[in-house]
DNA sequence: ACCTGAACACCGTTCAAGT
DNA sequence: ACCTGAACACCGTTCAAGT
């Protein structure tokens, strides 16, 4: 017959490379999830053997760094623009890494926990500064704000991103939590979540992540006041 | 003879409930890592049959979630002092969740990707929530900070707790990484990390999280300045 | 040099059988 | 009612064998 069964469509000789593995496993997690990101379906995805990603990756581990590094490289992809508004552009910057981890929401929710920093990390790191530096912070300020901002929105956006990829069910039980157990609680006890409890934004509420930033600028911009820790150099 | 072999260190009937399997887990997983944290261990742990835990736990991320609940327990065992300085207060909460989540590294790192919210949370809730009414903030401001705050400081400590449960190696690695990579950058195309590169604290240093926590109340602070996003009433 | 096949150790989960 | 034993499906990893 025309149709035979053709059981084993193998790869051509060299079709598999570090970034066609990492483009596979980043279809598999957006669609079917990050527990489903196996080296069996890595095999379906690719056509290919399930271990001949061996060749390319030491180890899983080593493969989810470079799914790191990919959201990493979809942030700094366009070039991150520099204006004369160092506000402007910290938000702008922190927006795209929120939307980075946020569009892969599976891949994002590891980020923190995968604390390794790959190259094009570089960028980010380089831009964010040169914000503090324009902020008006000397070099020592500058560093000290670019660590906590940086690291705020990484966490943040990774913690975020793993109640995005919340499968629905789980993730409506979750938000649903807040609705009912919160207003359950006895107002004598909590008066203050009492008083509060219809103004408290949901936990998905797109409204968080600014105003963490907001607050962050608001914050640098105050300027020298409030600093703590060693390291504050009154010599000025 | 005397010491007879003795296979099967059965337990007593009624003695295996849901507080002595989160202790003996609690143990596992700080003392082994969060991978080693199985059921076979658990049963070795417990001197009970592996599949034994089943009767308490539905399946192993209802444990994990009672294991987040620990920590959140943790921070409330002692009270959360209310003083009549409101900033303070919200520096100690912060440190208390802090210093759970990094005394438990092992459990504190996936509670960010964890982000069911359990019976212990309340009191932290109600507390922080507190903090920002003191502050002046009005009922939907409070509301709104309170979020922001409490995310920022369970993500932020999450992540600090993922560096701190890295094994020594992996951890070493990554923090030679900063030092050795970053310096090794082009200063022309890097200039503001050539310029502050002797600033920038190291990814655990001890001041990254109190200086986050502090930005943030000086924000607080700052007041209605600078607050985004919808709701930012007018009125007044 | 690169990919494949088979095997190994291990884990979460289920369920019928014991006491 | 509670625990145990055995089995099942599945996964990461290794390694000798193929082309």
């Amino acid at each position: 017959m025309a149709a035979e069964p053709q059981r084993k469509p193998r790869r051509p000789r060299g079709s598999l490379n570090q970034q066609v593995i990492v483009q596979a496993a980043l279809r598999i997690a957006d669609r079917d999830g990050i527990e489903a990101l196996t080296f069996p379906a890595l095999g379906r995805e690719l056509e290919a053997h399930p271990t001949a990603i061996y060749r390319h990756f030491r180890d899983k581990d080593e493969l989810m760094l470079a799914l790191v590094d990919a959201l990493h490289e979809e942030v700094t992809a366009d070039g991150l623009p520099v204006t004369d508004d160092w506000a402007a552009d910290l938000r702008a910057v922190a927006g795209r890494i929120h939307a980075a981890f946020l569009g892969h929401a599976q891949v994002g929710q590891i980020v923190a926990a995968r604390t390794a920093r790959r190259p094009h990390e570089f960028a980010v790191v380089e831009h964010i500064l040169g914000c503090m530096r324009r902020a008006g912070l000397d070099d020592s300020e500058a560093a000290r704000c670019y660590r906590v901002f940086a690291d705020a929105v990484l966490a943040y956006s990774s913690m975020e991103a793993a109640l995005h990829a919340l499968d629905p069910q789980a993730r409506e039980a979750d938000l649903l939590s807040w609705e009912v157990d919160y207003r359950r609680l006895p107002p004598e006890q909590y008066p203050n979540l009492a008083a509060t409890i219809d103004h408290i934004p949901a936990l998905d509420s797109p409204g968080n992540f600014p105003l963490m930033v907001e607050l962050l600028i608001t914050a640098i911009r105050a300027g020298r006041a409030g600093r703590a820790g060693k390291g504050t150099e009154e010599a000025k």
